[in-house]
DNA sequence: CGCTTACGTTAGAAGTTATAACTGGCCGCT
DNA sequence: AGCGGCCAGTTATAACTTCTAACGTAAGCG
């Protein structure tokens, strides 16, 4: 939040000025989602006129990118403290929904319906990989050593296609089999949280917590 | 596609017309989303002038809540079909990819990000229920029978939670561990697919066909 | 203290959804 | 067969949107 010492009084109220953007823009994404957010609305509100805003921001792709990159950041910074607070899988399993559930706009951004023609930028794949990472860590337990760990289901078909496709992985150490439980933790979860997310589950009549925690109880057996 | 014998002129005209509006608005949205669907463009390209489509829809909303409607219809028929055909839970899993591939943008209609404010009609949830019982049946495997099958991981503290809670599957039989197997099929599955139409495995050098693939066999172990 | 920079303004173009009012032609009924 | 009503599609308009361009003003920098 705090900045750096040296700053010209015009780029400190720059940066302001663009914090309070984004976070009307976060307000409005919440309310409405994505394609509700109006730069017009967002300019309306803090009593400037349209336009002005293009000082901020080259437009509203920009802003978007912007936001997506935040949500990035946010649920890998998340993720990280819940990690070096000892965590295990099913922490971060638990940091994850509740990142999730604070904002449910905002991992619809990271997560949701991409945009067919955007291309995401260069920074969102290495905060991606941040994420991946903190998953590894914790995908291979600290207490549970050895090679073929009293592990669920080794699938060997799946664990050399990952023993051969690695590069998401190639600064980590992590064998095969923590590959696979950090792929299937993050896929899992993604699953029932955004259905959760798009009330899926509300017309059934479940209670998603319960859906949660059980697909997590058996992710760390 | 074929309707019944009376129907006047206009009542044809009508239908015809309506069905080629929305056949335009699948192509707007399959390369540009739904966000990016725009019914002055539609009319435009069927040679008419902006307002002439309101005469067939009473605005976007209703034109996108059709739309839905259909994409629900289509992966309820398509699942049937494959369950009709001798599919077990692996056909079926190979059925939904192959669906949600075929067009991923109509996925994303029925399971993608929802608007907050948008209110789902009433016939959704009926066809939903519809896939739910498809998954139902094909979750208690005919020849596997019995009360405590070979099953991979019970856990009772979920299926005690299914048993009260099974509004949903109110009209269908299953037992407890198979409600728990469609559950788990169709968030597993979603997880991965919805990651894989986002482009989240791109990046990383995965196949996505053989993560589910693998999450597939374990499914149906 | 003056000059430059950049901020915010208004104007306007090109879109969008959606409503209102009008016209022309087709359909159906007598 | 012919007339009348209904309905399709039109243009005009309002209220939005993003975004560009040109312009003044004021604030900060040297």
């Amino acid at each position: 939040m705090t900045v750096a010492g040296t700053q010209t009084p015009r780029e400190r109220y720059r940066a302001q000025l663009r914090a309070e953007i984004k976070q009307r823009a976060w307000e409005q994404i919440a309310t409405a989602g994505a394609p509700g957010l109006s730069l017009n609305a967002i300019a309306k509100q803090m009593g400037m006129s349209g336009p002005a805003l293009y000082r901020y921001f080259a437009g509203r792709d920009e802003l978007i990118t912007e936001l997506i990159r935040d949500a990035y950041r946010s649920l890998a910074d998340a993720l990280r403290t819940a990690a070096a607070s000892g965590a295990d899988l099913a922490g971060l399993g638990h940091t994850l929904r509740a990142w999730a559930l604070e904002d449910p706009q905002r991992y619809f951004l990271v997560y949701g319906t991409p945009v067919p023609g955007y291309e995401a930028p260069e920074d969102t794949l290495v905060i991606a990989s941040e994420i991946m990472n903190v998953l590894l860590d914790a995908a291979q337990p600290p207490g549970t050593a050895a090679s073929t760990p009293p592990d669920g289901h080794p699938d060997t078909r799946l664990e050399a296609h990952l023993a051969q496709h690695r590069q998401w992985a190639a600064d980590h150490p992590a064998a095969p089999a923590a590959l696979r439980r950090a792929l299937r933790f993050w896929t899992r979860l993604h699953g029932i949280l955004s259905l959760e997310l798009a009330g899926h589950f509300t017309g059934m009549g479940l209670d998603p917590a319960e859906l949660y925690d059980s697909e997590l109880r058996h992710l760390s057996q």
